[in-house]
DNA sequence: GCTTGAACCTCTAGCAACTAGAACATTTAC
DNA sequence: GTAAATGTTCTAGTTGCTAGAGGTTCAAGC
């Protein structure tokens, strides 16, 4: 059996993470000992190396939960998984174009300033004026 | 003299991120009417169509505010602007690289996947099994 | 001048997904 | 037996907003 802190290096996961996974739900409550420390075994050490390494592939905990719902299901159709996972691709494929325009942005922002004071810095003077701008950047969350 | 909702409309910000940013002194403390409602000019215009371009093009708040100081400050080098905008531009590169590795696994999890049920859900299946990966990816905040 | 409805006000709490710290208890190794 | 490491709960903070409650002010029409 594990310690909460083993289980962690384990699957790479901090300690309050581990218990936050539990407090909201997505881990199991697990054993504990005399003393009231929590003790893990394999079945938990798979369910938490499946959240990582679906949080490791972006995908949001609520997705996660459905996952691991249909993991502990086997006899239910695969379609769901496979609709959560592309959904996933698409925001995936959405953030990489945001930041393809952000970074042309930034690039010739960087480029034109040729140093000297903010009177006249390029990259203040483009945030200054969005007209300058080149590429439809809109992509706060990128 | 615009009202808060006017100004909203005019630089794409909602009322209450315009009252967000004034708290946390971004934007600064405009004048008021008798019945206590906030009223803005010209500058205030300028300042917030800056920061939410700077928003736009991913920059944190913080960042924001230095380079809000900067740019009040005509005589000040340029450098330090230069250097905020290029760290953003690496900060994107960075995200982008994390996005790309990301990509190629879910397509490869997503195409291996023949239907079925969960059992042998092969997206399923590679968020059980880490080692099934080919690229490095460890993107959780990309 | 009066009414009405839209827009304003403050304050608090919530989102995602953790992270950090305080103050105390347990375990383990020597 | 003791001391260090690790565990416990609880609360609050992070980033950048967003939403709601409950109340006030403003501007336009009559």
């Amino acid at each position: 059996m594990l310690t909460i802190g083993s289980l962690g290096k384990k699957t790479g996961t901090k300690v309050q993470t581990i218990r936050y996974y539990e407090q909201i739900g997505l881990m199991p409550e697990p054993g504990r000992t005399d003393g009231g420390q929590r003790r893990y075994g394999d079945t938990e050490v798979d369910r938490l190396s499946f959240i990582r390494h679906a949080r490791q592939l972006g995908f949001p905990l609520e997705a996660i939960r459905e996952l691991l719902d249909l993991s502990d299901n086997p006899d239910r159709s695969c379609n769901e998984a496979d609709s959560i996972a592309r959904r996933q691709l698409k925001q995936v494929e959405l953030r990489m174009d945001r930041l393809k325009a952000l970074r042309t942005e930034l690039k010739r922002m960087i480029q034109e300033c040729s140093g000297g004071n903010t009177a006249d810095c390029k990259v203040l003077e483009v945030l200054r004026d969005h007209s300058e701008c080149l590429t439809d950047h809109d992509g706060i969350g990128a």
